[in-house]
DNA sequence: GTGAAAGCGCTAACAT
DNA sequence: ATGTTAGCGCTTTCAC
């Protein structure tokens, strides 16, 4: 058998039972059809001032005619190298519904953005956010050097696990005690507290909480809440704080339930821009006026709440920079840094849906 | 020098220069804890019959605790597989902002599900969208097998090129002729056909078209705008064709400037919901009601479109349904099958915002 | 039933 | 300035 033959034009073909598709260029068959060495080719490829600028050329020509591009499988096998990090988008496991909250296409999108910069490729994955500890198996796997979670979800001691583990990660949510791992989040707090300022000052009383505390940053935008009402020296209503998953049929009908139940609120500070809108729409659909009935406020500032009718007041959450801080806190981890938890501003955005009451 | 050394417990710790991250384990660490070759812990870890079963069992745990799995970078490597499929989602080159038309995370989402649910991985990727043939390198450096495309934009040509190269494609987007690529989209003529109807039905006349109908889609939808005048006996006013891109912010100012031309209309068919709730923010701004004044219908039928004020007369597309059409598509091509493009049926919503004029 | 050894497509010493 | 060679972590004939 000849191990020289240099008759096929194309390393490997027709060799496989399969009719094989069309069989990928290797760097072997460049190094043939320039006439030189794999290694040259190589060295080549990757500009190395070894090579004669003349030979560099004309093999960077030749892969280029021929759209071949070395195989990063292989190069980063024989480099111990990866540029992969995986970004994980929980889902609710009851309703495998898709989430629809446009928050996470926003977030994603500025990870995107942020992992592109850096050279490094975005594997998009969900999983079960009962299960955020599956998102593990990406970095065992060797898929990707490290994971980007969005939200703690109710997992916290999952994710702590993760880190423990030694897995790069880090988080967009709230930053808790005794946290193991990376988190970059909006002020919560704060954001909570804003809001909830605000309607008071309106002169609003009953201020309804829409979202589930059992979720960190939602946690801690209740603890705003409180916070912003001592702060009054009032006292928030227990029977007030609804506990409205982001998952946008359930909140639906959590949110009619809620306004069913007979509940008396003349504010609302709702934890998604989503939520706010169909509370809103609740509301009206019953013949209450917002805002001069109840005033509303929503959580995130996404496009949409400068365009609905009423325009949203809401909080404002900065997605471009927690995108980048979440890319940075990573790949400083990759680095064998230590990242610290970075909480970034919020601001209230002021528009109609919380004007003063009359 | 021992070759057996047996004291490390993992492969390759402390050779290399640089301090070592905790290096990851592989089977040959698993093997000699186990007290076996490779080659078992490989066929016990891939559930050969060859091995017994006591043995498989016992490697299958010792993996398990160890949180050990087969890396597959170098398992598709010599498998020669790759489970991955690339989706594309291009930015607008101008304004790089990410793109806040919350259908991409919709159809992203849905895809996702139909990648999962078949075993395949997805890598997220933005490119130029005047460079569609960009992502072609996704497929040549061998990261995906295959790659779905968000959008035509103004490349069919690009994309075509992509096809006659061999590369594994699905786009979403309109069915053109002459078309080497596999499309999958709505019905983009009878949508626009649908929507023109509707509101020519509720006595408008003058119904101005926002798209960019140098899209694909946008073009069909406004052939199906046409044909519904032609339908009808009518003629559409060209002046009332407005080139209105999808991207948020240069909408906006496409939009105003619009409303500022001084062209009469008294009816508007929108390429997304977010045109459609900027030109219905549009006109109140300037006085005009919306349905009264003006009857406006949007496109895509987003969750939104339900939620604001007014509710939003929308074409509904069947996003799940797309999302595994184009994977079905894909994979079904990587199999060797030629994949027809598809049309799926699109319906019209009713909602307020285009009531009949009184 | 299990082990030894070759090789997936590539890079990097080490030759020459 | 270029070629030879030995692996990266894994699977899989082929031996035993």
């Amino acid at each position: 058998m000849l191990q020289d033959s240099t008759s096929d034009n194309v390393t490997k073909n027709g060799q496989g039972g399969k009719p094989q598709i069309p069989a990928r260029l290797q760097m072997a068959d460049i190094a043939r059809l320039a006439g030189v060495s794999v290694a040259t080719v190589s060295r080549a490829l990757s500009g190395s001032p070894l090579i004669k600028a003349a030979t560099r050329e004309r093999i960077a020509q030749l892969a280029q005619s021929l759209n071949y591009t070395v195989n990063l499988g292989a190069q980063n096998l024989r480099m111990q190298k990866n540029q992969t990090i995986a970004v994980v988008i929980p889902f609710d496991a009851g309703s495998r519904q898709h989430i629809s909250d446009p928050f996470f296409l926003s977030i994603l999108g500025a990870i995107a953005d942020a992992l592109t910069e850096h050279g490094y490729d975005m594997l998009l994955s969900r999983v079960d956010s009962e299960q955020l500890d599956a998102a593990g198996r990406l970095f065992d796997a060797g898929k990707a050097v490290g994971l980007i979670i969005i939200g703690q979800w109710r997992h916290h001691d999952q994710l702590n696990q993760l880190a423990a583990r030694k897995v790069p990660l880090a988080v967009w949510g709230g930053e808790l005690p005794q946290q193991l791992y990376c988190t970059v989040g909006g002020d919560n707090k704060d954001g909570g507290a804003q809001a909830t300022a605000h309607l008071l000052a309106q002169g609003r009383r009953r201020i309804a909480f829409l979202g589930d505390a059992d979720l960190p940053e939602v946690w801690l935008r209740l603890e705003g809440y409180k916070r912003a009402h001592a702060a009054a020296g009032l006292s928030p209503q227990p029977d007030l704080q609804a506990r409205i998953p982001f998952e946008e049929e359930a909140a639906r009908q959590a949110i009619e339930h809620l306004c069913d139940s007979g509940a008396r609120f003349d504010g609302v500070l709702a934890c998604s821009d989503l939520m706010a809108i169909q509370m809103i729409q609740a509301l009206r659909s019953r013949g209450i006026k917002v805002p001069q009935d109840v005033a509303v406020v929503g959580y995130d500032d996404m496009p949409i709440a400068g365009y609905c009718e009423p325009s949203l007041t809401s909080v404002h959450q900065p997605i471009p920079a927690a995108g980048q801080a979440l890319v940075n806190a990573l790949l400083s981890m990759l680095a064998g840094s230590s990242a610290p938890s970075r909480t970034l501003p919020v601001r209230l955005i002021e528009r109609e849906s919380s004007r003063k009451a009359s």
